[in-house]
RNA sequence: GUCCCCAUCGUCUAGCCUGGUCCAGGACAACAGAUUUUCGAUCUGUCGACCGGGGUUCAAAUCCCCGUGGGGACGCCA
C-alpha cells in the first residue's frame, strides 16, 4: 500500500512551488489506490502561525487536493522525537552537547537510489553531525521528519530537488534506528523568468494570490502537473481525473521548469470553456459576488463565455454593465467617436433605438440594419461608434446583444451623453 | 570554497533507459491568412532547439569523458 505525504511548514502561504509537491503526493496516491497523509511541520514556533496553517489547508481544499489522513502536527508529538532521540543516546550513536542531543554521522559513503534521478552517491565523511533535539527541546527538521515518516509509514518520499542532500543524513537516521528507508523521489523544481526560484520579486507566488487572480483550481491543477511531468502523447489540456490515470513517477523529468503565466492563461480558458453555462455561472457568481439577479448574470455570462481566459477578466467587462459612469478609453475615442457625422449618426441612432420595442437583440439589429440602408453607410459606421459610445471601449460581446442585455433607459443615456459632449462635430 | 543535481525551439515538453524509423514531434507565446460588426473562439500556415569539445560506433539528441553554463545543499530554519 503506497502511503505518501506532504509535510509543509506553516510560515506562510501555499506557495505554488509547495502546491505543485504536494500535488503529485496526491497524484501518486491517487493513481496507485493509496494513502495521502497531511502532516504540518510547526516546530519552528517562532514563525509558524495558525492564519498560515488555515490558509495552507483552505488552499489544499481548494485545490480539491484531499487527504485521507490527518492533519498531524509535529508541535503534538514532541514525546515521540524525545524518546526516540533517548533510544539513539543509550545505544551509543548519539551524543550530548549541553541540553541538544546529536547524531553521530557514520563516516561511510552511500549510495541513494532516487526514483526520479536514479543513483546518488554521498560521502558522509564530509558532513557534519545532526542535531535531533534542539537545546530548547523541540526536534529539528531531519529528525523530526525521519521520526513521522516512520511512524506514518511513508513509503515514497516525494519533495523537491532541494532535499536531495538531506537524504543521506535521514538514511544514516533509518540506519540507526534499524528501518528501511521508504523511496525517494526529488522532483524538480520552479523557477521564475530569471532561472532562480520563483519569489515574490515575480509577483504573486501563493495559490491564494492566483485564486484572486481569476484562475480555476483545475487550471492551476492542470498546469502544476505539466511542470516537471509530462503524459507523454502531446494531450494537455486534462481534468485532473485523467491526470491521475496517466500519472507515473517515472515520467517526471529532472530538469527545472520555469513558471509561464502565458500559459497558465491560456489553460485557464480552456478550462472555461470546457465548462457548462452552469458550471460558469457558478463560477463566475462565486468570484464576483454580483448585486444583480441570476437570470440576468446567466445572459451576461453567456455574452463572454469564450471571450476570457480569466474571472477578473469576467468582472472587468461586468463592470462596464453595472456602472453608468463608463470610462472611455481614449484611443477607442479617437478612432471611432471624432469622426465627421459621427454626432448625427449617434443622434438619429438614439432616436430610432427609443422606439424599438420590445428592446431584444434581434429588434435593436433590424432597426439598425435599416438605418444603416436608409443613410447609406458602411455598417461599420454605425456599429463601432455606438459600441465606443456605450461600453467605452473598442472591443467588446456583439454589440445588439450588449445593448439588449443593458437595457434601453442604459443605452439612450449613454448615448445622449456622448452626443452631448460633441464628439464629431468640428 | 566543498559536495550534489541539471542541460532539446523564447517557455513547457516528446524523443534519451533499449543508438538508425529525428535534415528532431507537440503545446504556449509571436507573426501571417481565413472567418467575424470589434474582440474572443475556431481553422490554416510561418518562425524557432539537440550548450561546446573529444571519444565509442557503419551510425549519437540518444552511450562515455572533459569543459562551460545554470541550480541546490553545506543552520540548534523547514
Amino acid at each position: 500500500m503506497v502511503r505518501v505525504r506532504f509535510a509543509p511548514s506553516p510560515t506562510g502561504y501555499l506557495h505554488i512551488g509547495s502546491a505543485r509537491t504536494a500535488l503529485f503526493n496526491w497524484l501518486y496516491a491517487r493513481s496507485q489506490g493509496g494513502v495521502f497523509i497531511l502532516r504540518i511541520e510547526d516546530t519552528d514556533q517562532k514563525r509558524s502561525s495558525d492564519v498560515f496553517m488555515e490558509g495552507i489547508i483552505a488552499d489544499m481544499k481548494w485545490l480539491g487536493l484531499n487527504w485521507d489522513e490527518g492533519p498531524f502536527f509535529q508541535t503534538k508529538r514532541f514525546d515521540a522525537y524525545r524518546a526516540c532521540a533517548h533510544e539513539l543516546l543509550e545505544k551509543g550513536l548519539a551524543y550530548k552537547d549541553g541540553e541538544a542531543i546529536i547524531f553521530k554521522i557514520p563516516d561511510v559513503k552511500v549510495k541513494i537510489h532516487d526514483l526520479v534521478h536514479g543513483e546518488i552517491e554521498m560521502d558522509n565523511t564530509l558532513i557534519d553531525d545532526l542535531v535531533l533535539m534542539k537545546s530548547d527541546g523541540s526536534p529539528a527538521y531531519n529528525f523530526a521528519c525521519v521520526v513521522d515518516d516512520i511512524e506514518m509509514q511513508i513509503t515514497h518520499v516525494i519533495r523537491g530537488d532541494d532535499h536531495i542532500s538531506n537524504t543521506n543524513k535521514q538514511v544514516a537516521l533509518y540506519d540507526a534506528l534499524g528501518i528501511r528507508p521508504p523511496k525517494f523521489a526529488h522532483m524538480p523544481l520552479i523557477l521564475g523568468p530569471d532561472k532562480a526560484p520563483l519569489s515574490k520579486r515575480f509577483g504573486a507566488v501563493s495559490i491564494t494570490d492566483y485564486r484572486a487572480m481569476g484562475y480555476l483550481p483545475q487550471a492551476l491543477v492542470n498546469y502544476l502537473s505539466l511542470l516537471g511531468w509530462s503524459p507523454g502523447d502531446n494531450k494537455e489540456f486534462m481534468g485532473a481525473e485523467e491526470i491521475i490515470k496517466k500519472f507515473s513517477l517515472k515520467r517526471i523529468n529532472k530538469t527545472g521548469a520555469e513558471f509561464n503565466l502565458d500559459k497558465l492563461r491560456w489553460i485557464n480558458g480552456e478550462h472555461i470553456r470546457k465548462f457548462t453555462l452552469d458550471e460558469f455561472v457558478k463560477a463566475g457568481m462565486d468570484f464576483i459576488k454580483p448585486e444583480c439577479g441570476e437570470a440576468w448574470f446567466r445572459k451576461f455570462a453567456g455574452l463572454y463565455h469564450s471571450r476570457v481566459k480569466t474571472l477578473v477578466e469576467l468582472k472587468e467587462e461586468f463592470g462596464i454593465f453595472m456602472s453608468d459612469d463608463v470610462r472611455y478609453n481614449d484611443d477607442a475615442v479617437e478612432k471611432f467617436l471624432k469622426k465627421d457625422k459621427v454626432s448625427d449618426i449617434l443622434s438619429v441612432t438614439r432616436e430610432r433605438l427609443e422606439k424599438v420595442d420590445p428592446f431584444t437583440q434581434e429588434n435593436i439589429e433590424k432597426e439598425a440594419r435599416a438605418l444603416v440602408a436608409e443613410l447609406k453607410i458602411e455598417s461599420a459606421d454605425l456599429i463601432h461608434p455606438l459600441r465606443v459610445a456605450v461600453t467605452g471601449k473598442a472591443v467588446s460581446a456583439g454589440v445588439f446583444e450588449v445593448l439588449a442585455l443593458l437595457g434601453k433607459d442604459k443605452v439612450i443615456k449613454r448615448l445622449e451623453k456622448v452626443i452631448g459632449a460633441g464628439y464629431g462635430r468640428k
